[in-house]
DNA sequence: GCCCAGGTGGGTA
DNA sequence: TACCCACATGGG
């Protein structure tokens, strides 16, 4: 019963959200390498110092193959402007490795072709990667229905109601994932963090001007 | 000076 | 299972 009146939540926050936003096309414009390391380079990492990395990262090294053979020093000297660069740097290194052993190559296309909860469970086998990593990675560059959930997307799903608040970021992948349509997810995942970022920030607990003010029970 | 940022894994109870 | 903590840098 929950299920299906929070479903029509869902469709009512998209609807809003586009109507602020526009509506986002997906598009396959990264590798799923790519998208893996950019990733990593973005746990609990601001947009500004994820991008500044990872940017940083591709100036040093000519190709990932080059960075699983790096030095992890070297690694971590092109994204310590990031933070986290000891963690990330031997985590990116591992990854590419471990990557490279079970495939023989740097390339991770073959998920498309695995039921999705065997590729998100092969991803995250990968040291390092949790279930938002590994969700990023199926949505973006190989446009498979999987939810990432975070710290944005948990913050305005808890304030709308659409979840408890305190849910962990974990389960909300599964209750999330639920919820939210597969010809949906990536619609909605772009949306919330855009309003996250926006309007629904951690430092605003009563967003004034919330193109979600009517849907939000904080507002009453 | 503090809080937060597109998390994860190890330790502990 | 659930919580707590380290990891590090930069913007607001």
């Amino acid at each position: 019963m929950v299920e299906v009146k929070t479903s029509i939540t869902v469709k009512q926050v998209l609807a809003l959200l586009k109507r602020e936003y526009g509506v986002p096309e997906w598009k396959p414009d990264h590798t799923p390498i790519s998208v893996l390391v950019q990733t990593i380079l973005s746990q609990n990492t601001s947009d500004i110092n994820s991008t500044r990395a990872f940017e940083s990262l591709l100036a040093s090294f000519s190709s990932w193959e080059s960075v699983a053979n790096a030095d992890i020093d070297a690694i971590e000297q092109a994204i310590r402007c990031g933070g986290l660069g000891g963690v990330k740097a031997r985590c990116i290194k591992q990854v590419l490795r471990e990557i490279e052993r079970k495939r023989d190559k740097l390339e991770l296309d073959f998920l498309s072709r695995l039921p999705l909860s065997q590729a998100r469970d092969w991803l995250e086998q990968l040291p390092g990667v949790g279930v938002k990593t590994a969700s990023c990675v199926l949505l973006f560059s190989l446009g498979m229905p999987a939810l990432p959930v975070d710290t944005h997307i948990l913050r305005v799903a808890k304030r709308l109601g659409l979840i408890n608040p305190d849910q962990s970021a974990v389960k909300a992948h599964q209750l999330l994932g639920r919820l939210v349509p597969s010809q949906d997810i990536y619609q909605f995942h772009i949306l919330m963090i855009e309003h996250g970022r926006t309007t629904c920030q951690a430092r605003r607990p009563l967003c004034q001007g919330c193109v979600l003010k009517e849907l939000c029970p904080s507002y009453t």
